[in-house]
DNA sequence: ATGGCATTGATAATGGTTTTCAATATCAAG
DNA sequence: CTTGATATTGAAAACCATTATCAATGCCAT
């Protein structure tokens, strides 16, 4: 596992956006940067950022992988706007500890979930 | 909107595979009766289902749309062995009211969900 | 320094789904 | 029952995000 001018370049830009990036956006930034790079690089390093536990995997339902920093330590689910698609993300500990009770009672030992709530948010009623 | 025996043999199909199917997997089931019919028929009347509110389309995750019977009454989640890919249905009030406060708390109208839970069946220990 | 092997970039391939388009079928009106 | 307007069909091509291929290049332990 080398580090190369690529790999930093490309972890750099998943840092600095913050948000949920899918590959073809960190694409399109790094390559502002950097037009020589191309775009399987992108995917593969973003693919090898969530196989090390850097990044994680978020789908909205639209058919694009996005991907956000991992913060092992505090788990979260997102709810998205179905106007502005704006994404916040909340954690509640009483959904979780209802989802591992529903799980052992359907007689499955709970791994992960992915849960996405959808509504229309504050700003666009 | 017009009645053709192609829609009526992919409705009876849907209809009698009451579970998860997906649009390839309805396909080869009429093409077995019927080997004339369009793949493209196939996915165009099963997204019309979907339209109609006669199906929803569920995901598990794995790039394919799967859609299941509509029934308006009982919502329900899903949670599905990560080993046999073994699919059941749960419905939880608890945490439905849950995610509306955890909505509302965010300063957003829910308007749906989607939640899969992944983990291993009493089968597959 | 250098050789082995991972990585890159261009491009082609993948796979589920959707579009296109000419031929055909449906249904309402006559 | 015919007709005609229009929706639907099937075959094939197009889509689109993502992944694989492969020769050229770059990294790094020795």
């Amino acid at each position: 596992l080398k580090l190369t001018s690529q790999r930093r370049l490309i972890l750099q830009a998943f840092l600095e956006h913050g948000g949920h990036v899918s590959s073809e956006e960190l694409y399109d930034t790094v390559k502002a940067d950097t037009p020589g790079i191309g775009q399987a690089t992108v995917y593969r390093t973003i693919k090898l950022l969530a196989d090390a536990g850097i990044a994680n995997e978020v789908s909205f339902g639209d058919g694009v992988i996005r991907y956000e920093l991992n913060r092992e330590d505090e788990h979260h689910d997102h709810i998205v706007c179905t106007k502005c698609s704006r994404q916040v993300e909340f954690h509640d500990p009483a959904i979780e500890d209802l989802q591992l009770k529903q799980a052992s009672r359907q007689g499955f030992t709970l791994q992960f979930h992915r849960m996405v709530l959808y509504g229309i948010c504050r700003d666009c009623i």
